[in-house]
DNA sequence: ATTGGCACTCACTCGCCCCGAGTGCCAGGA
DNA sequence: TCCTGGCACTCGGGGCGAGTGAGTGCCAAT
């Protein structure tokens, strides 16, 4: 998924655009110009993508529109503006840069930012004194609740920037122990515990039954699922009634119920959120986008997609602008990683800001965290 | 708490001010010439609260500085613009209203709006439709963690403001049950459910202890707290461990430490907030102060604090700009009451806006659905 | 006590100009 | 073929000044 900027890879990819491929890609269409130059001389595409890298670092660090003087006078690129301008005018013709209005700088694109962190770019590492900080920070948590609650306000701490983690899917857990408790004859508590530390427990309500009834039931249940999948459970359970006399089926039809209901329960997606002060950093660059930010922040469901599909765990996956797919967050991109215990994806954590941001440094610090929540799961 | 204007009250408050009494005080001190012509006219009195009162209704829904003229356009108060001219300038001079600049509109100042609410406006009931809409929203809820996502969501929609609930506080519940569970001979789960709905657990590591034990430990725990507030319960286990036998001990006295836990648990005063994108739609009045606000409303200690002091159940609170007692809030009030089952007060929730929001409407939403949801409570 | 009249204040808007950063293009040089 | 210096052009933004109008405070009259 991330791959630092290496001259084989680009030489490669000059050699075989294959189709699809964003990575300079469209220009078999339109920029015969381009195409040519670049089978001439490999240098010129090698500068030119140096030139996007340094639009990219300077407009992330001064958040100004990024003109060609400033830029030979910053990095040193051995070429004169003229030159630059030149790269610059071929990089906007190619959608990787956007001019504000004439006689502005530039400033990237969503595709430039794209091709900047598919390939311009590497995943910063923390310090090591970062690293501590995290470890003794989420060390110190107690249980599952304060893991997250803990992670999420370290991970906006860190970055700056609004955090989201999700809790582990109970579909993507198994189950450790399920216990039964009658608080009076026809009304039992059920109680489901999952290897990620995750507890639900649910009333139900049921025809009296013996205390004896309800041990026996407890037994068979931890027999015939303890240790397996979430997703499992529903099959396994499917005929259990069976196993019991006639007058029993009744309780033990709402008893099976309520725990496929847990099991499937619409909350068991939580998020949490943390860090939205952060987004008013940012108001002086776009302040008409702070509310639908907000707005899109609040409906659970927005945010389960941006976090989306489980990827393996520590697979970073970055959604720049228009890719998050909301209208309200095209100036917003979305860093995540799957985190979870041997190296078995549970659920997805991240981190959302503006599209000009940090990416190396976000990517690491994203990425680390993923990997401390995980380990610290490991051992609970 | 909160008094309708009645002229019984404005008279029996002119002949008897009270030192320390906010309302109309402090003119004793410095302003003799309203102070006389109090006593010479009751009805100028009378205009004056009117002109407040009407300053900050239109205030509040026009967003901008209001003049005498636009006032007797508005209000046919049967004076003529000069006159209320006068009117205001005593009103500035006594702290109620206040002139952004020369040669514009004035403007409530906190003490204004304390007066106002006060003296000046009385709760507006909802409409029986909105009254409807809470009932079959709230009524839906399957559990108390649904009770309250949804009283968040419903407060935060009714009100167009940001909104804050508090869980019910354990130590105002009490013991409805404690189930101790051997997962493993050496590993218990100690669960506590209140009368208020929460269910609260616990992993604890023990020495070996045998199933009859557990059963036995069980059935005495119970008998000795349910039914107690959690605020007796440490005195009442103090000397549990003395009725068992001495190999028991430090099971027992583990399992004590661990129940003892979760009842001071710092995570018990836990705050839901909802609708802080609503936030956004002042930004125009007050751009500068949105980030101290959600600032503010990320500490869990201000929330706490915010939603104050338990009082009794839908007695409502309200706290005007400097009064909330932070800097960062200084432009924002806060709506509070307590809510609870069988008329007692188990936890607050509220609504924070501007200092210039719409008090009547707030107060009826805020103090309907504390009444609501306090009923839901009871069915449970 | 209230009112109409009057002079005054001052934020805000608009048009104007200027400045300078930044560009695109072109012709000459390596 | 690519790079470079030069040059004309564009245009956003800041600064300035006049005009406008809402709103005030004061005063003399009722």
């Amino acid at each position: 998924m991330i791959r630092p900027l290496q001259e084989r890879e680009v030489v490669g990819m000059r050699e075989d655009p294959r189709p699809g491929d964003t990575v300079f890609g469209e220009s078999r269409l339109g920029e015969p110009r381009l195409a040519d130059s670049r089978v001439e001389d490999p240098r010129l595409d090698r500068r030119r993508l140096e030139v996007l890298r340094a639009i990219v670092q300077d407009y992330v660090s001064t958040q100004e529109p990024v003109g060609s003087k400033a830029l030979v006078e910053r990095h040193n690129l051995g070429v004169s503006p003229a030159t630059i301008r030149n790269d610059m005018a071929a990089l906007e013709e190619e959608g990787y840069i956007h001019q504000p209005h004439t006689s502005a700088g530039r400033v990237p694109t969503d595709k430039g930012y794209r091709l900047f962190v598919d390939r311009l770019s590497s995943v910063k590492p923390l310090s090591s004194a970062e690293r501590s900080a995290i470890h003794a920070f989420l060390g110190g948590a107690v249980d599952l609740d304060d893991v997250i609650s803990r992670t999420v306000r370290l991970l906006a701490q860190i970055t700056r920037q609004v955090a989201v983690v999700q809790y582990p899917s109970l579909s993507r857990s198994a189950v450790r122990h399920v216990e039964l408790v009658a608080i009076t004859p026809s009304r039992i508590m059920l109680v489901l515990i999952t290897d990620t530390g995750r507890v639900e427990q649910r009333f139900v309500e049921t025809i009296p039954v013996s205390e004896t009834t309800v041990a026996d039931l407890r037994a068979r249940l931890n027999a015939l699922i303890v240790g397996h999948r979430l997703s499992e459970v529903p099959s396994r359970v499917d005929d259990f009634a069976d196993q019991f006399p006639h007058e029993d089926r009744p309780a033990i039809d709402s008893l099976v119920a309520a725990l496929l209901e847990v099991i499937v329960e619409q909350r068991e997606e939580r998020v949490v959120l943390g860090g939205t002060a952060n987004l008013t950093r940012f108001r002086q660059d776009f302040p008409d986008t702070i509310g639908p930010v907000l707005e899109a922040l609040e409906e659970q469901m927005v945010l389960l997609k941006l976090l989306g599909e489980s990827t393996g765990p520590s697979t970073l996956t970055v959604r720049i602008g228009h890719e998050t797919g909301y209208e309200g967050l095209s100036a917003t991109s979305v860093v995540t990683s799957g985190y979870g215990r041997d190296g078995d994806t549970v659920a997805q954590l991240g981190v959302l800001g503006p599209t000009r941001m940090d990416y190396p440094g976000t990517m690491g610090a994203v990425s680390a965290v993923a990997r401390y929540v995980g380990r610290i799961l490991d051992q609970a």
